[in-house]
RNA sequence: GCCCCCAUCGUCUAGCCCGGCCUAGGACACCGGCCCUUCAAGCCGGACGCGCGGGUUCAAAUCCCGCUGGGGGCACCA
């Protein structure tokens, strides 16, 4: 069986530091066993997507280098690879649990739903859906849809007496007590599906086999392995990740850095040093090294050696990191280098202007000049006017090379 | 409230599964020195950690239990 992975952004925003790592290790994992990535954009939430943010994580995709087999711009055997578009099978597999009764449709109203939550709560027990639709007659149904209420549908978890087991492959056993679970809704009142029923749905229609996801996810993971055994499919290989932190050791935000991954590539920073370090914060594939390339980390990548705890996103090593492969490609990608300092200059007031052929010439004999006097740089290169540099931009971080 | 996950230097981590080789290794950051007109870079050196308490054992960072701390989940969100 290949192995196929997925992520699975929802193009409300641009693509975040957190997806960026989590869809990485999933691609790492499906390069290394010479599998494919695909790319499912989950949409159902039409207020807030657009096909805007879809192009643009699609865009910090590509600059990072991580690309995918399948994808609603690439297509593929298994498409459509965008939810809104997926709508016929969510239907057809909701009228299956049905069907089976594996599914019901629910009457209650959110209202009411909301007075047995409260009713709960007041009463200090942890709320479950009372099961008051779990078993209407025809009669029953008729008079409800009398009354004009739309029916949501809900998946029967009740009976499900076994413990329910997820083998995470960073984790190890994972056990729930079903007794934890009740009868979720799975498709709207309005006939659209719900998170846990559309990812279930996509991820066996498209043969996912390994999924690496967040943390969060683990708790909703017993609910999608009922829904796996009532559609009698297979459940993927699943890891779940801790999320990265900011330095104030809460999740990560604006607060304490750069959340999306197009700020990074505005401040300077080379794609492969962002990956080398989205590795290491997880995993290190030898002992006593911290440089790899994109290569190695894909030949080394072992889905058992991910951590299991939280890491800080720490700037200042990604800085350092960054500083290394700048340096280092100086020698080989001069170009890269000039093209990596151009948004920074611009937004240090460096830069205006139309970039011309003698710009990036100029910039590059800066960076040459201030690097021939780490000795990483040729000493052959022409010495420039060091002293024009402007010393704001001799101080500037990421871009500054030597 | 209930359920689940996590825990080694300030930070990322190696070691933990298969206890002794760990007086716990590397890296970033920090401090000091060398180099240098200066600043970086580079080189050399330094300080810094197994959350706590019980076990088990000749021996525990490593195994077991409890605690504490952190995170996540319990939606007609994803």
């Amino acid at each position: 069986m290949t192995v196929r992975t997925r992520y699975a952004p929802s193009p409300t925003g641009y693509l975040h530091i957190g997806g960026a790592w989590m869809a990485f290790f999933n691609w790492l994992f499906a390069r290394n066993h010479v599998g494919a990535f695909v790319l499912r954009v989950e949409d159902t939430d039409r207020t807030r997507s657009s096909e805007e943010y879809e192009r643009a994580i699609f865009e910090d995709f590509k600059w990072l280098g991580l690309d995918w087999d399948e994808g609603p711009d690439v297509g593929g055997p298994y498409g459509p690879y965008r939810q809104t578009e997926r709508m016929h099978l969510y239907r057809k597999y909701a009228e299956e649990l049905l069907a089976r009764e594996a599914a019901y449709y629910c009457y209650c109203t959110p209202e009411e739903l909301d007075a047995e939550r409260a009713r709960a709560q007041a009463e200090k027990r942890p709320y479950r859906y009372s099961g008051r639709c779990r078993a209407l007659t025809a009669q029953q149904r008729a008079e409800f849809e009398r009354q004009g209420r739309r029916p949501t549908i809900r998946l029967r978890v009740h009976d499900y007496g076994e413990t329910i087991v997820v083998d995470d492959l960073v984790r190890g056993r994972v056990e729930f007590d079903p007794e934890h679970l009740d009868d979720y809704i799975i498709v709207r009142s309005d006939g659209s599906p719900l998170y846990n029923f559309a990812n279930v749905v996509d991820d066996h229609t498209m043969a996912i086999t390994h999924i690496i996801r967040g943390i969060e996810h683990l708790s909703n993971t017993p609910k999608q392995w009922v829904m796996y055994r009532a559609l009698g499919w297979e459940p993927p290989q699943v890891a779940h990740l801790s999320n990265i932190l900011g330095s104030d050791k809460k999740k990560l935000s604006k607060r304490t850095g750069d959340t999306a991954v197009r700020d990074y590539k505005k401040e300077g920073f080379i794609p492969e040093a962002l990956l080398n370090f989205f590795a290491l914060m997880a995993w290190y594939p030898e002992e006593n090294r911290e440089i790899f390339s994109v290569r190695e980390l894909v030949e080394k990548f072992r889905i058992e050696d991910l951590g299991k705890a939280s890491p800080v996103f720490d700037t200042a090593k990604l800085t350092w990191m960054n500083g290394v492969y700048m340096r280092e490609m100086l020698n080989r990608e001069p170009e890269r280098v000039v093209e990596a300092c151009l948004e920074p200059l611009r937004s240090a007031g460096l830069l205006d202007g139309q970039v011309t052929p003698e710009t990036r010439d100029y910039i590059r004999r800066v960076i040459g000049t201030s690097s021939s006097k780490t000795g990483l740089s040729m000493s052959r290169r022409p010495p420039a006017a060091t002293s024009a540099i402007p010393p704001s931009a001799r101080s500037w971080r990421p871009c500054r090379s030597g």
